[in-house]
DNA sequence: GCAAAATTCCGAAATAATAGGAATTTTGTA
DNA sequence: TACAAAATTCCTATTATTTCGGAATTTTGC
């Protein structure tokens, strides 16, 4: 897709803004994209204009609320997150003690949560936060999503990951990758452990839309710890978010 | 301060998403900003570029991923989200049934909830929104912030809104508008009724950041119709939101 | 009210944006 | 799988905009 140079420029200001460093001066802007002061002010200027910028202290730029109005956009529009809201509660609820509730999106080739919910969280490290992109191929609630691409979609991350299929054990050759994932497909709801993070385990389900398209997926995170050798647990819980997938591709087909 | 035209018009297509209209054909965002179909394309592929819009159904554009990210990035960062969430939650649990908790935030010279919480949800339609920008001069919340600005910057507000600030009956000159918020910051914590929505009630306290500069507003939003002649709840509630208010601006001050 | 920092202003050379129509790719459907 | 329709990319000359350095100005913190 071409796209327009200048705006590139001005918009690979929004890049830099992180967690890590949430707060930049126009100053140390300009001299990371090796931009004349003035210039570095107009980028600036024109994010600020759109309101994706913000001056806290005088000087000291932040993320814009044009950024969080945008966001409410995205929530109330999501087809996938509105339907699935209470959904995910509910899973969550009749889950047990110790789990978080997790609904993501395919955007791209790439996984984002969408929505997380939980009541009494487990006592380990997730990397799934609403907001955070993720890869495609590791964890449960990605490979979910993977698993279920259209064939074409499929061959192209295919194509574009050859070694990250491979480091993950899916297959060296696009045929022994279909095949495997094949398999993935027909075992859903999926569970994988430490994928992410370690001593989690999830439990992932996919969500379709029209045309039974790969939408998302809906699953569980918690303690590996606590369900070590309890696969009695682990089988309750893959009924309990197969369901929940299904409720909510059920949901998405209702007007 | 001085922009870069071009981008200027790249970013004024994200204005054109709404959450009445979230979804954009190319061809469409040419028409409305009168761009030939290869231009639209390039403004369209810059916005995807950056992850701003993403591809639905193809052909069909809506909010993208890095919207949802830079939403993260905001929340997480933002002092006033960080050290108010908790004090919300327990202002919610504490002030009993019925009532919306709201954290509002202080944008140039509007105001954005930056957070919501609620156990019982009253049954009313309310305006604030996570997200959804609000006038400074209407409802509870903002009236909060408006009446603690610094001497400069309501100046600034004043002369801008002139015939709004008359219309709220805060006084038609300097003097008498300058007055009036005195005499509203004294009174805090703000009580208003029915001025967003027909039938609310909000009760709202500033919170302040370094050099006692004004940051924000947390407070409730009920049915005015349930505290009807009972003045002792709405007195509670005072007491509740003010307390929350000085523990809010107390943990932004703490390290 | 003052010094320091942040921001705006300037204009000319260098660079990039734009339209519009044709060519191509992708998609939905038979 | 193949087809028609839709979406997207490609093209290039003309026109308009961006960019820079440094000086001028405004705003801020004390």
């Amino acid at each position: 897709m071409k796209k327009v140079a200048t705006a590139d420029r001005v918009l690979s200001i929004l890049r830099l803004f992180s967690t890590e460093r949430p707060e930049w001066q126009v100053e140390d802007l300009g001299a990371e994209l090796q931009l004349s002061a003035s210039t570095a002010y107009e980028y600036v200027g024109s994010l600020v204009g759109a309101g994706l910028l913000v001056a806290g202290r005088t000087g000291h730029y932040t993320i814009g609320p044009a950024a969080i109005e945008l966001d409410l956009i995205a929530r109330r529009v999501d087809p996938l997150t509105r339907n699935a809201r209470e959904i995910l509660r509910k899973l969550v609820e009749e889950s047990g003690a110790g789990t978080i509730g997790l609904l993501c999106r395919l955007y791209q080739l790439q996984v984002m949560c969408v929505d997380e919910y939980s009541i009494d969280p487990p006592p380990i490290e997730t990397s799934y936060e609403r907001g955070r992109p993720m890869p495609l191929i590791r964890g449960s609630a990605s490979k979910a999503i993977l698993v279920n691409l259209p064939a074409r979609t499929l061959r192209r991350f295919f194509d574009l990951e050859r070694e990250a299929v491979a480091a993950m054990g899916l297959g060296r050759d696009w045929e022994s990758f279909k095949a495997e994932t094949r398999r993935l497909r027909r075992s859903a709801p999926l569970v994988s452990i430490g994928e992410l993070d370690a001593g989690a385990l999830g439990v992932s389900a996919p969500v379709f839309g029209e045309n039974d398209l790969i939408l998302g997926s809906i699953g569980l995170v918690l303690s590996a710890e606590a369900v070590r050798e309890d696969s009695a647990r682990i089988e309750s819980l893959r009924t309990l978010v197969g369901a929940a997938g299904q409720a909510v591709t059920r949901a998405l087909l209702a007007p």
